[in-house]
DNA sequence: TATGAATGAGCGTTCATTCAT
DNA sequence: TATGAATGAACGCTCATTCAT
């Protein structure tokens, strides 16, 4: 929840170009988007991470804690991008509104495994860690819906119920995530901003 | 609200009554939903059909089959109930993008644990059956893709790439299927009057 | 036991023209051979024979009471066929031997299934069983030691060790169930010839 | 006895001072005797290795590939013993006959279980380790064939048939894994002798 | 007789995890 | 750090057998 206001600069919520997870996450993302996280065994983490398996024990203290870990950080990279667009937006609604649907498309679009997994392992997860990211995905999912209030009460938007349409807004751009391909004719960046007129439209200012 | 135009024995895609699965697989959709069918074991199927494991295997000859048998059911309800509203709604692409969108907030309201596993557990389809759920998903999709098209082509719509287009909608009514509840304040019905607004201006006509 | 004396006529033991065995026996022989008592299903057992499952267990009230029945043929069978070759043999201990062998090669060639089963699945039967098989089977081979003792103690043969030397030869016969073919080059008559001569040089007299 | 003639690290064939057979090997050898290989289950193995069932698994990868190795080291010891006798015997065909028996019924009875599995569990083996098998044992028998052979054409021995008479040799030697004891009244090396008395009458010269 | 439906026990195998080295 | 060796528990599945019909 630290949007950095150092001096190394506020995040740049539209670069991805480092890629946000430590080796041993990367490849265990890889495995669980292609069988799930019930359908990959520790073996198979191991070897994808180039590790033996006491060596991944060494890293990780179970295989609950890796997909854990995975999820912290997807939840919490989005939040960080999010915040970060939010801020770059001020106040007006719309432009928070398309500052925050661009943010979400280039998120699953530039990180779709781990958007994918954030979305999908949910039910994977122990209690504690389920309650803990339910309530994460919820803030997250209301900072979509106080844009969408906001634009409703200052009649920016045309909006019956913010709440259902953020649902919709949020499925929309997550389901990004399952058939982005970087090497598909659309850019991350060209289908961000197609979602953005989406949401213009979907508020009724298209 | 009887929208059967034939003889006795066309389907109402309306009418979400009756329920479409055998008690079995019925049993076995709610485990595979709340734990995936990598994490739901042959004996907690059995358990929850109020079989023993063998008395499982009487009736399947897999696991694989059962979710096969399951995934089979929803592809072919939703493309029954698909053909039934395009067929209700003729040659006017409004229409047949209405019906078509309220088609899928419907079903993946009223039939929400059935929809989720179609999108959810494909990956869990050995190849042969993966690839001919792949094609039944690509078939249905592009019944939405062509309605689009149509509407473009006639000016009826204002959407510059259809493929792009239908794709968000896809997702924003699957995404239903993840947070509905017959509980909760809006009935399916309402849902799918919402969408179906959502869809008119999705296409610039809202 | 029972060596027909009746009208109907002795018992020709070089003649194997019909089967031994009813026909749920005889298809059972034949995936026993195949793949070993513990390597056949009931089920297979039953499919083979062209009956249900309940339908197997209405005619055997057990698996292990099939391949008992199978034994129990074959054994039967055996000493029946030695007992008129003996019969036949007279008291001349050289030609009891060449008709002991000539019975013995006979048997293994003509009813080879029946026979491998006998000497491997042994180990496969019930202690009681068992007990019973290993008596026959003790019996069977005493008459060929004493056969063996006979022409030693006569002169007729030159002989040291005729326990020794019965399973040498039983062993012998009892391969040709292993190797023997109906439409191999050799008839069972054939090969029964050889044997006599192979029996009549290891006795010292060939 | 000591045949050894060439520099140290020549088998010497007629000496059984060593186990040929890893422990867990051994164990396997002893149940899959007693009970069969589909008789036998990966528990027992486990058990009668002093292992855990998984302990089991992380030394070999299936239960066939537990009989295979079992079934390799008969095959290659015969193999090299067989070998190691024949260059003993050098061209003379009756000290090849005799030294071959030899080594055949000295294994048999030395190792008899190994030997009786080597005969017994063919049919287990999947079809490709299956050919192997036949392949190294129609090896094995060739080396018996090509003595006969050798010495009827030097009418060293009178045989007519000799690929007949082999079989017959052989399944001869081959029995004494079924009832050979370790503590009866005959030791190895004196059936053997028996064996090889045998063997000279079988081919006309005893 | 014959069978559809069922079951307790057990199969071969793999799981996530541990620990001495 | 890293690994070879191990394990209790559970996996998907099949076994021989039964019984109502």
């Amino acid at each position: 929840m630290d949007t950095r206001t150092g001096p190394a600069g506020e995040l740049d919520w539209r670069d991805f170009s480092e890629d946000s997870l430590p080796p041993l996450l990367r490849s265990a993302v890889h495995s669980f988007v292609a069988h799930g996280y019930h359908g990959t065994s520790t073996r198979a983490l191991a070897a994808a991470a180039g590790l033996s398996l006491p060596g991944l024990y060494y890293h990780f203290p179970s295989k609950h804690a890796i997909i854990v870990a995975v999820m912290d950080c997807a939840m919490q990279e989005l939040w960080q991008r999010s915040m970060a667009a939010h801020a770059e937006a001020g106040d007006d609604a719309m432009r928070a509104l398309q500052l925050h649907i661009e943010c979400l498309a280039l998120f699953h679009a530039h990180r779709k495994e781990l958007a994918f997994l954030a979305s999908t392992e949910l039910r994977s997860l122990a209690p504690a860690a389920q309650n803990l990211h339910i309530a994460a995905r919820d803030r997250q999912e209301h900072l979509l819906i106080d844009v969408l209030q906001l634009g409703a009460e200052q009649n920016a938007f045309d909006v019956a119920d913010p709440a259902q349409l953020a649902r919709a807004l949020i499925t929309m751009c997550t389901g990004i995530s399952q058939w982005f391909s970087p090497t598909g004719p659309l850019s991350a960046t060209a289908i961000a901003q197609d979602y953005v007129l989406y949401a213009q439209r979907l508020v009724g200012r298209g």
